[in-house]
DNA sequence: TTGTATGCGTTATCAT
DNA sequence: ATGATAACGCATACAA
């Protein structure tokens, strides 16, 4: 043990006492390893592992002391990438979002980064820019990322990408956007109730002549479910509402022209009776809107508003945008929820978690002609 | 090789003719390892190694096409986690967030995500939630995740926080808010140009009583940056200009009543000079414009705004909300091009990359009483 | 109760 | 040019 090669060291002695060949006392700022642990109590890594894993497992008072005073002292915290790599899982959740445009999913997002932290999970979060193409993509980068499980708030055109996250045994929860079967938690917010909170109260307002504006249906399935449940509540209704009429349209990005058109088509057929548009969310209201200042419209007494999502500027777009909150917080929360719940072993059928909307009414549902001044 | 035990295998023996003892040919949908490849190239690891991570090294053609058709049968992609703790860096970056509600905060990720992607990065965020003491924990928890550098969106409070980051030798890039003397590159709006930017527009438009309305400035630089370009302005202007005046005031989340009092006294002050609010960020002009809403006083002609931050909605907020637009997204690419630069090996003293805003200049700083309905 | 040894999936340093 | 092998930091089955 005396006469090893140090390499690199050349045989000078100096005044020091006890050379004290230790491996060098770890590299200035690197991060203390559980080895390094071990040396500083005396004790192997495997104690200190125990002392980290399994504290339920007794171990003798005297050792667990000197393992604590051991990490405190050297500021260890175990490495995750090597405990991933170990146990095959990271602490790690996957969030896919579609568009982190949309001011909903950030809402969403907010909520479930927030839960995610408390439970001890990080992050990691994969923008697909509302390209449906990169959501296998997304998954693919993710998993390989060893993440323990993910919430995704895609557009689910690429089923099997999800489905074969499942199939990795990753539990998976869905945000608004529900899959084709699949079998995974879906948190979402009760889209039948939320059109009908909205269209009742347009009709309740005296407006006849409703359009329903989403974003293009695709295979969405929130978007086809509001328009679906549009639809339902026109022809339900439409037997004991004199002059009750309703009709949809889907509106692009690019196509304001489109819009325009659909809205001034929209007046005609309401023939003096009152006409008002449901916006399927927070994007398209604002697309809304935009139309009307080009076309000179006054909101509530030229055309009535109710949007999905509300926000911090809804009350003070023209005389209040009258709006369908929905729960954001909450989803996120319960995304997440529900997510950890399963990585802590709950086995059970897939869960469907429905929150109810919440109707706020401002001036764009009034038809009076009301001050345009703002209001809260 | 042939009297070997298998656990748990009792020796019965089927009609099959070849035994085949291999070992289990891998669970069904476990990912394929390294191991996996060589084996069906029938190579060793450190070929298929090589073929990845070496392609300059010649190797055989033969055994190239090899180990490539392996590779695309068994769908093999190295695992980050094992490469992690290999080679000590994770194709991560950390990105944190004082306050993801903040539009800019949302606007400058999405610009860092689409970079980081493009450039095969993945982001782990972290929300501070506008608790800057959580700032150092959000260091410390990407850290352990190997992250290989930081983007950072925070109070800077806990500097030291960072800066341990800087001295674990993983880059870091600040956006939009400054640490004190911290070795890292820094990205930002040109501040001082850009409150020049609103100062003048709305001295040209003939208000005379401004007031620079910021969120509690704390020892955030870009709020105190804001704030000195304001003062400053106003002092050099004020002797050629007859009537000028400035003055600032910080406003709190809660406190809604100081908000209200100190817009009155502003045009008290005024005493029939117009006067004017220069906002510093998206979530103050929502308050103001909240403010305004209570007192029931008209944007531009009772009192002028001109905010930070253009958003989706400035331009349907009652006449239109005249702002300074940022080039967020650009100013998101910015910092994670930085960083990835020095990722890359780029070894140069920190930059400071400004950016100059652009007014948008909308009916919100018009005296005249302008008509009330939507105008874009 | 504690220590020893092995392996997780890679990369890198040796040989060959 | 390619193959065996030893780490990386940790957890665990097994031995003591």
């Amino acid at each position: 043990m005396n006469t090893q090669k140090l390499p690199g060291s050349t045989t000078l002695t100096l005044s020091m006492p006890t050379p004290k060949i230790k491996p060098p006392p770890a590299p200035p700022h690197a991060r203390a390893t559980i080895a390094d642990v071990a040396r500083e109590a005396g004790v192997s890594k495997a104690t200190v592992s125990r002392f980290l894993n399994h504290r339920d497992t007794l171990l003798t008072p005297d050792i667990a002391a000197r393992v604590e005073v051991a990490i405190a002292a050297l500021a260890y915290s175990p490495s995750p990438m090597a405990q991933g790599l170990k146990r095959g899982r990271s602490r790690l959740i996957g969030l896919v979002v579609a568009d982190v445009t949309n001011p909903f999913s950030v809402a969403v997002l907010r909520g479930a980064e927030k839960a995610c932290q408390q439970a001890g999970y990080l992050l990691m979060l994969f923008n697909l820019g509302n390209d449906s193409r990169r959501e296998s993509e997304a998954i693919k980068a993710l998993t390989a990322y060893q993440v323990d499980g993910f919430i995704l708030n895609t557009l689910g055109g690429d089923a099997g990408a999800a489905a074969e996250a499942a199939r990795h045994g990753k539990p998976v929860v869905l945000v608004d956007r529900r899959h084709h079967d699949m079998q995974a938690d879906f948190v979402s917010i009760d889209n039948v109730g939320a059109v009908l909170l909205g269209a009742r109260h347009l009709v309740e307002a005296g407006y006849r002549e409703l359009l329903f504006v989403s974003e293009p249906i695709k295979n969405v399935s929130s978007r086809m479910e509001r328009e679906a449940a549009f639809r339902s509540f026109v022809s339900d209704a439409a037997p004991d509402i004199a002059g009750l009429h309703g009709s949809t349209f889907e509106c692009t990005d690019d196509d304001s022209a489109g819009l325009d058109k659909a809205l001034q088509s929209l007046r005609q057929r309401a023939e003096g009776r009152l006409s008002a548009v449901i916006s399927s969310n927070a994007v398209v209201t604002l697309r809304v809107v935009a139309a009307m200042a080009r076309l000179g419209w006054r909101l509530g007494a030229d055309l009535g508003l109710v949007g999905f999502d509300e926000t911090e500027w809804s009350p003070f777009i023209g005389p209040g945008l009258s709006s369908i909150a929905q729960p954001t917080d909450e989803l996120g929360r319960l995304a997440a929820g529900c997510l950890i719940e399963r990585l802590k072993g709950l086995d059970l059928p897939p869960r469907q978690i429905l929150l109810s909307g919440r109707l706020v009414a401002r001036g764009s549902s009034v038809p009076q002609a009301s001050p345009v001044n703002l209001q809260t």
